[in-house]
DNA sequence: GTTCCGATTTTCT
DNA sequence: GAAAATCGGAACA
């Protein structure tokens, strides 16, 4: 499943509302998974909020946190474990100027560079809980024809959780001017 | 330039 | 009742 969070990076996030399509290529993610991390709200059991971790393979997990943000997950689990894999970052390919709109940010750099960020931009909510991301739909991942350059990944521990500290999980994309930069302030 | 702190509500203990 | 997979603005150097 760690392996399932880097290979989404590259993969193209689509997501259409009415006659809208946005898009954006995945750039930074992170592995969540059941009952070895203490960090994923998987951990101790199912709940109803997360039981989509529990569920199929390629579904959205989407949540609500901090009292105003959502965040994006994909399940991911395998073998009957639970698990995610937390959308963090992506770069925006198209309909920018919608995110721009919706943001109410000027460069095209913050967009979505950030979890709660990314699901404001792209219209995200509650109510794309649970949806099949693996057919196209309201919400989907497209596979990116990645023109054989190979990105250059890099790993690092999670970010935004107290706990499970010692586990690499997050990847992201190295050389994209897109992924989140709070990154190394958050820390200590 | 970096570091700190408040907003706000869903969910779990 | 407390904590939370965050963000953005304010404060300080």
């Amino acid at each position: 499943m760690v392996v399932v969070a880097r290979d989404l990076l590259g993969k193209v996030l689509v997501r259409a509302s009415g006659r809208t399509l946005l898009g954006g290529r995945i750039v930074e993610a992170e592995a969540y998974r059941g009952s070895d991390d203490p960090a994923s709200h998987a951990y101790g059991g199912m709940t109803e909020r997360n039981a989509v971790m529990f569920g199929e393979v390629g579904h959205a997990y989407v949540y609500f946190t901090y009292g105003m943000h959502y965040c994006l997950n994909v399940s991911a689990g395998e073998g009957g474990t639970p698990g995610a894999v937390l959308l963090r970052a992506v770069e925006p390919l198209m309909g920018i100027s919608v995110m721009r709109r919706r943001r109410h940010v000027i460069g095209d750099l913050e967009l979505t560079n950030g979890p709660a960020k990314l699901t404001l931009a792209f219209g995200i909510k509650r109510s794309l809980n649970g949806v099949d991301m693996t057919k196209p739909g309201r919400l989907c991942i497209a596979d990116a024809e990645v023109k054989g350059n190979r990105p250059d990944i890099e790993a690092t521990a999670r970010i935004g959780i107290t706990r499970g500290l010692d586990k690499q999980w997050r990847f992201f994309v190295k050389n994209s001017p897109y992924v989140s930069k709070m990154a190394k302030v958050r820390k200590s």
